[in-house]
This record gives C-alpha cells, structure tokens and sequence, in this order.
DNA sequence: CTGTTAGCGCATTCAC
DNA sequence: GTGAATGCGCTAACAG
C-alpha cells in the first residue's frame, strides 16, 4: 500500500504522469526514461492501486458472472472456464448465483454496476434486457449465454438443444423405437421449449404422432425426476426408449427406473442431456447429447473480449453508442450438441403380445 | 453514472458532505435533513461509487476466493456456500482457481490485494503464508481452509480427516473385515496424510500392522483411482474391504471394481471419502465419509466476518496489529466428519480355503 | 518527449 | 449540525 506511482517516479526521478506513461508503454517516452521507470517499479515492487485506476479511467479489471447456482456440471464448467479464460487475460471474475430468482438478478446487476464491471456474462432468466442493455449503453459489454433475453441487444450464446433433441430422438427412432418416451423441463424454459421441438420434430419426421401419454414436463428436480419416471411407468404405454431431456431430474430418473427393476438398455433404451461423470460411469454407461458447456464458456468469452474491443474503440471515436450502434452486437450463437454413444442404446425387443396389438 | 453524491446534495439542498453523513447514518444528523438527503437519493436511484469508497475509505465489499478448481464436488459446493453467505452481507465475491499451483496462488494473492479485497478465504498450497500474513498485516482478513498453512497466522477451518478415516475404518473392522485396504492421496496433502493416519490409528486399536500391500497413495486423479484398484487386486492380498480416501481417484475406483467385476458388498466392502451425487446413486448406494464441504463453508464465512469486525476494531482503537495481537486469531477449527451408512458395507464373506490358509 | 494541472467520487478532517 | 477543504492513487488533458 505504501508504494504507489508517486515513489516509483521519485524513485525514477521524473513526474508520476512520465511515470504512468512508461509502465502502460506509450510510444511518447524515451527508452532510458522508460527503462529506469520500468527498474524503479520492479524495485519497489509496485503494484497499482486498481481502485484508483478504476475511478480515474472507468476500467476495473473486473468481469461479473451471473448464473443459477454451481451445483449443476453445466453452470460450473462454464465458471471455471470464464474464470480460467479472463484471468489469462488479466481479469479478475466477480461471481453470484441467482436461484434463478429475477428479483435477486436485478439487484445484482446493480451491484455489478456499482463495482464497475467492465463486462458480464449472464446466465440469466431473460427477463433483465433493459438492465443489461443499460451496461450496454453505459459502455459495459454484456454476453447472454445458455438462456436468450428477448430484447437484449447482446450477444448470446445458446446451446444446440432443439437439434440436439432431434438427433437424440432421431437416433432412438432409427434403432426402431416407436413409443419413445420423454422428461423434459418446463416450455417457460427456453431449453424444455427447444428440446421437445427437437422430440417433436423428429417423431413428425418418421410419421410418428406425439402421443401427450409419453411426455412429461416439470421442475428442474430431482424429486420431479422421480415421479416422472412412475407416471411414465404407471401410465403403462408400452415406451421403449427414453429422453430424459431435464438435467435435474436426471437424479430422480436414474434411482427411479432401477426401483422398478428397468433393465437399460434391455428393457428401456436411454438417453440423458447434458454430460456428467455420474452419467460416464453409470451401468451401462448412458449415451447423452453433451451440450458442450466448456465451449460455451469459451464463445462467450471470446465474444466478451471482442465485445470489449469494439466498445472501447466506439468510445474513441467519440460516436455515441444509441441503439442503432449496438444493434450490431446483437446475434445469436450456437454451440452444437454432440451425441455421446455409449451403452444404453439398443433396439428394442420384440414387443409382447399384448403390445402388438396396439 | 451520472448521479453522484454531489447530484443528491444538491437535490436535497445540502453540501457533499452531509449528504455523505446523512446517508452513513452519522448521529450529529437532523431528522429533517436525513429524510430529505434520503428521499432525494431514493429519487435519483443514487448508487454509491464502490471505486470512489474503496480508494477513500480502503474498504471494497469485495471478498477473494482462492481453490483449485470447480469441478470438485467439496470446492464447487463451498464456493457457492461461501458466496451466498458473503452476497447477504453485502459482500460481492472475486473468484480464482489456481489448479493447486503455488506460483499462480502466490500471484493471485498479490491481483486480490490490488483490487483491494476485505477478506480472502483460501484453499491453497499451504505455501503461502507469508503473503497471506502479509495480508492480516495490511488489515485484511484471512481464513485458510480444508489446507493448513503452517506459519499462517490466519484461523484455519479443516475438515475431520482423521476422525473421519478412522471412523470409518473402525466400521469395517467391527463388521469383522481384517484385510482393510486403502487408496488414498500422497502424504504431502494434510488429507492424505491425515486420513492415513486415521486408517493406521484403527487398524492398530484392533491389533492389525498396516500392511503396506494393501495400501496405494497417488495423486488425486481418476487414472490414479483406475490403476490402483488394478494393482490392488492384482497383489492378491485377501482384501475384503477399501477405504477409498482420494476423491478424485473414485471415479477411476468405482468402473475399475466393475471392470474387475467385484460385487459390493458380497466380495468387498466399500467406503469412500467426500459425498457426491454418484455416490448416493450408485448400485448399491455407497457409504461414504461426509466431509461437511457446506458447513466448512459457513464456518469460513463466520470467522471471516469475525474478524473483519475485529480487525476494524483494532484499527479504530490505533493499536498496531503486530504479530502478538494477530496471534489471537490464529486457531484451527474441525469439522466433523458424518459416516454415511449406505449399501456398500457388509461382514465379508467366509473366506474361501486357499485364503484361510494364510 | 516530459512536467504541470485537474479532477474521477467519495469520506473525513477542520472550522464555524 | 453543517459546509469547505483536502486527498485517496491514478490518468489525461494541456502546455511546453
């Protein structure tokens, strides 16, 4: 603390602005005066005060993560991501959860705000555009991922979930399944939305109607995993395959289906969505559509940093960032999801009697 | 932005400086004009400028959290714990990973004081105290947690290894199983070497030697985990029960004991350390060692929260936080590790003649 | 190329 | 009780 700029210039013997100029690399600066500002500084071991910096040139170091909680693999994979991603950068990440709660969002982002983030990355519920395009204004780059905000001018990141569905249920047909079953999340959400089109679509594609006895939607739970698969199960449809398309209910649906004695995949073809370890080293070890959380985290890093380019050159310019401006920010990204094969795929067996009759 | 303090003020009809104190909840206040300077913010959606309060009053509401990484369970699950409990406080948490590199934990340490955190909480190398008491010195809080720090002059929160090793131990000995083996982490880790010590402390109780062909230390890995399971049963030792103790080597454990096509419990007994999803669903359900990660959690933020108020006091008081008076917080607190009874443990099975002949 | 001058927004002396 | 003055550490005009 004691050390600031001003030591290291007297220590250099020139004013602190020479000072200031020489450790940032201006081209205005003498390489001796540079050279010796650049020793001082190592010397005493000179750390700048980012407070500061911050007030002075509106540039904290400073990124804020907004997302659900780090329970789910898909949510701390991207953390650990951006965090590792933004630290090369020489950002330091601000992190809060939300529970999905917009109310607590919203005050975050205010916070973020107060703290002067430089950018965001928000996980969010899709309900925080006018906040998020405030940032925007206010020169903060900002990346929606996984979840897309209505009129958000950002960009956003979205997972391939309506073609990872189709392919998922695809691949389930193409074995010979005919009465696949399905788990997913509420349509509120935009990934139970997307997912059962992609179920959807693909049923329609084989002629298949979508029968409402095999598809279930709830809460991202554990406990609405469970009851699910009894429903399912109690509903007798004679469902041969499976897409359990929410994450959480993962954990109830797994537990679930070897209560009722279901062989996988003898009995039950299955697949899950969004890759974990416990999903690897299941038995059989389970075939899912991985999401590819690592590779969001990456895209909406990347397109943080541009992000942050382009705001900070527009800045230069003097040009005003109105919303015809921003609007070039504004686009979708996807990161395709990728088919896992693994064991617990298989045609089905041959129907019995009764359910041939069908 | 654009509405500051001085933007209040003069909405209220006031100078900076009662404004200032007006919203400090100063006493020497009049009732009118704290309602008025209230009011007016309240209008105006004032929002202090964290920069500005930090560079005056070298207090930033931010708080750096240093571990390894996110994808262990216990590390994900305190980080959130410690970030929900820091949000209610009004504290916004800097997150880092370090991937256990003391080069990048000692650099990390030297960006967290440059942006002025009030506090940090690390899971580090143990190698760092120097800067950390660095820290203490400067006025800033320090908890080191589930790693000690042996100079450190900061509390430190570990979790019951020992105790937990042994208790669990101790099961599998009282359900009449003598060839106990062990896969545990290298002795260089507190947990490894604590957790060693608690299985050896069992063993010995019953009148058991430690026989060192039942027992496989590595790194904390999943290869790790694979390969040991292989040469433990490779060595033939008779082994009846395992105390899986390295968490990271679990997930190498579990597909290597069903590689090798070992039935739990009937042909070996299982315990591991550290709960997780895989573990309560795994077929059967695994006993496992609960080493507490969200009470270790709490705990941190309470001594941490402790001890921001007691730095404050000293400093106010101007007494010089010397190394006698920082003493007074240096203490180590245990969690205390819960054995889980699930469905991996059972008396072992008659040994078959050619093992009874040993 | 370099030094001088001015704040960024806030909290805290010191006066009154 | 309140206002004026000061400076936290730094960067960015503005002059030379």
């Amino acid at each position: 603390m004691a050390v600031t700029l001003r030591t290291v210039a007297e220590a250099a013997g020139v004013s602190a602005s020479t000072a200031s100029r020489a450790l940032h690399g201006s081209p205005l600066i003498s390489a001796e005066t540079r050279a010796a500002v650049e020793r001082a500084a190592q010397e005493l071991r000179y750390r700048p005060n980012r407070a500061a910096r911050s007030l002075r040139s509106k540039r904290s170091q400073l990124i804020g993560l907004v997302l659900n909680n780090l329970v789910n693999a898909s949510f701390h994979t991207i953390a650990e991501v951006v965090q590792r991603r933004l630290a090369d950068e020489g950002y330091q990440l601000i992190l809060s959860t939300t529970d999905a709660d917009p109310a607590r969002e919203e005050a975050l982002l205010l916070t973020l705000a107060d703290h002067g983030v430089d950018g965001i990355v928000v996980i969010g519920s899709g309900q925080s555009a006018s906040a998020t395009n405030g940032f925007l204004e206010e020169g903060v780059a900002v990346v929606n991922v996984i979840r897309s905000s209505r009129d958000s001018l950002a960009p956003t990141v979205l997972a391939g979930d309506r073609d990872g569905a189709y392919e998922a249920t695809e691949h389930l047909l193409s074995l010979g399944h005919r009465r696949v079953g399905y788990i997913g999340g509420l349509l509120g959400a935009d990934s139970g939305r997307e997912r059962f089109r992609g179920y959807s679509d693909a049923l329609r594609r084989h002629g298949l109607p979508v029968d409402e006895r095999l598809v279930v939607q709830g809460p991202f739970t554990q406990r609405f995993g469970a009851e699910a698969v009894d429903e399912l199960l109690d509903r007798r449809t004679g469902m041969t395959a499976l897409l359990a398309a929410n994450h959480e209910a993962v954990f109830g649906i797994l537990p679930g289906l070897v209560a009722r004695g279901m062989r996988i995949p003898d009995d039950l073809s299955l697949i899950c969505y969004e890759d974990m370890p416990l999903l690897q080293m299941w038995q059989p070890a389970v075939t899912v559509v991985d999401t590819g959380a690592s590779q969001l985290g990456e895209l909406a890093v990347d397109l943080l940093l541009g992000q942050m380019r382009e705001l900070r050159a527009w800045e230069k310019d003097g040009r005003p960032a109105g919303v015809e401006q921003l609007r070039k920010l504004t686009r979708t990204y996807r990161v395709g999801a990728q088919l896992v094969h693994r064991g617990s795929c298989a045609a089905p067996s041959t129907p019995s009697p009764s359910e041939r009759q069908r």
